[in-house]
DNA sequence: CTGAAAGCGCTTACAG
DNA sequence: CTGAAAGCGCTTACAG
């Protein structure tokens, strides 16, 4: 690679020192600069196409203008529509985005932070995993500006920008409810995270509410093992047998993909043998049997916010901002109210 | 933030010089350091949680041990999917990833590559859009390690990582014309990208070695305007008529997600009244009403090889690789034989 | 076996 | 209005 040209070349053609030529590219103490020099240093830069080395800038002034982001995966749908927007956010502010995907281990999450702290990333956007806390404490500690996205813990005091999960399921239970379904099954995965339990409580408290017993058997917690099976076999259940639910809530888009898929192989009619709801928009649900009701996640509020939070946190804004946004219940034709068959018979 | 520990804090502590502290901790010259004082650095090094700064290191040494990686939109499954496999890849050599989005666009594209190099990465993982010839002439003229992947230009001697779409396509409509299939649309985007043109050629070539005769209203060329609606009017177009047309050919994931849509809308039997190819996976094929045939990229290939000729560039071997990798059919339900009313009235 | 010193390409307080 | 000099945190050729 032949050598990029520095500032000292600018300054030895112009016959001035590296500070005036720094100071002019800059656009600094500009009024006190002759006028000609600044724009004879201008010229022979650009003639010579000159390129700032950041990574030397970056070292004097301990800053990088990057931001590492964390997510579970940058190839799932949700992940990559977040890097997206926080991509573009981060661009209108000069700042660059490098990402790793921490496949929900603690063990990779704390790698990437660490790998990206290393490359002296100016702050981070983390959606972490299950049980990340003291990972969490010890950035706070280290007074490292974060903000998590998508996940957070209650019990740490740290800046976050999740969506309303209790409320969004809430509502869209409450919805499926109104249309006249009562036997509502809510597949969801096995875990602490607070995302998914608030998910979980919507769910619970909106039965409770409208003074509907709660059935254990209606609700599957997944592990994180063999995801499609587990599925496939969750739908399965909640959807044979002489009592099958009425209704069912996906709890996130890749349990919907493959419980959808599941209902297609029983040859079940949505809306009228199931009714259906899922959290996370995807592309996907257009292209079934009947158009799906889901909970649209603000993703790009989502992304921008928190993008502007930690940008915040990196000038030493000290104040701590969590917000849980509201998500949009987007009805479709999946959770169309029914004539039931239990209703001709009373 | 807590002022991080550095090389000299712990040359201090030991009693030694920043460079004997360098050389162990790089396990350098290791065996002539005496070995009590290369314990001590480490212990002390590990009791103050050492961390290097990338930084410094990379203004001294020139390498970043990061790679550029320019995808056309970082939302787009494509992108995502390939992004998380270079990113694995990557990761593998210590390497971590910068991303940006070029949105098809020239300008963005440059902006991007101008950005990423500013950063000094060691280099570039490109998916270019249309006319960026000029962009990689300069970064070749240049030195700079760089790959395309998905896309490249023939006239520039490039290393690069495809498709062989020709022979994808080629494969695909031979299949449809074994099942059957005589009157095959295409529906492609209008560009000349090599990568589309080839999958275009790929479908003439297969027609015409099949004797049969080329309509020119059989392919539709879409702009990059409002895709959907263009989409959706090409697939009305094409099927509705005297004489529609009984298979659909999508030349990518985007154009066979909205096709699909106008399919069901138009309430359209596959493969009964119409059967249907893709490029691409897409987890959304497995929602429609029948399972999509379709061209599967050998993305993992594809990845690591970007990655690794990325690599050995960056060590100085100066060896091109141009690879066109083989896609593989997927064949499913949307593309069997069908008795056709055609061949009853023979 | 060890260290002083130069230098990577910038920025910036300070002096004139 | 301008420049010499120090320094960011490392690496490494060289000398001893």
């Amino acid at each position: 690679m032949t050598r990029k040209t520095s500032l000292k070349d600018i300054a030895q053609l112009v016959g001035v020192s590296t500070t005036l030529v720094s100071y002019v590219l800059n656009n600094q103490k500009i009024n006190r600069i002759n006028k000609q020099v600044a724009e004879k240093i201008r010229e022979v830069a650009r003639s010579l196409n000159y390129q700032p080395n950041q990574i030397a800038k970056s070292l004097k002034t301990n800053k990088t203008f990057t931001l590492g982001l964390v997510v579970s995966d940058i190839s799932n749908p949700f992940s990559s529509s977040l890097a997206r927007i926080i991509e573009d956010e981060a661009d209108t502010y000069n700042y660059t985005v490098l990402f790793g995907s921490s496949d929900e281990k603690l063990q990779k999450s704390q790698k990437l932070i660490t790998t990206l702290l290393n490359r002296q990333v100016d702050g981070l956007l983390i959606a972490p995993p299950e049980g990340a806390e003291p990972q969490l404490a010890e950035l706070q500690r280290q007074g490292i500006p974060f903000v998590l996205i998508d996940r957070y813990f209650p019990d740490l005091k740290t800046n976050y920008v999740a969506l309303d999960n209790y409320g969004a399921i809430y509502t869209a239970v409450q919805h499926l409810i109104d249309s006249g379904y009562q036997r509502i099954g809510l597949i969801t995965f096995q875990t602490s995270l607070i995302t998914l339990q608030d998910r979980k409580q919507g769910y619970l408290s909106a039965l409770k509410d409208n003074h509907i017993p709660i059935r254990k058997t209606w609700v599957k917690e997944l592990g994180i093992g063999s995801i499609e099976a587990d599925v496939r076999k969750a739908v399965s259940d909640l959807t044979t047998g002489p009592k099958p639910v009425d209704a069912l809530l996906f709890a996130s888009n890749t349990l919907a993909l493959y419980g959808l898929q599941q209902l297609n192989a029983l040859h079940r009619s949505v809306p009228e043998d199931i009714a259906v709801v899922s959290i996370d928009q995807a592309e996907a649900y257009n292209l079934f049997q009947t158009p799906i009701t889901y909970i649209k996640q603000p993703l790009l509020e989502m992304g921008q916010l928190a993008t502007k939070i930690l940008l915040n946190a990196i000038k030493k804004n000290n104040t701590i901002t969590q917000a849980n946004l509201e998500g949009e219940l987007v009805i479709r034709d999946s959770t169309r109210a029914i004539e039931k068959e239990i209703m001709l018979m009373n």
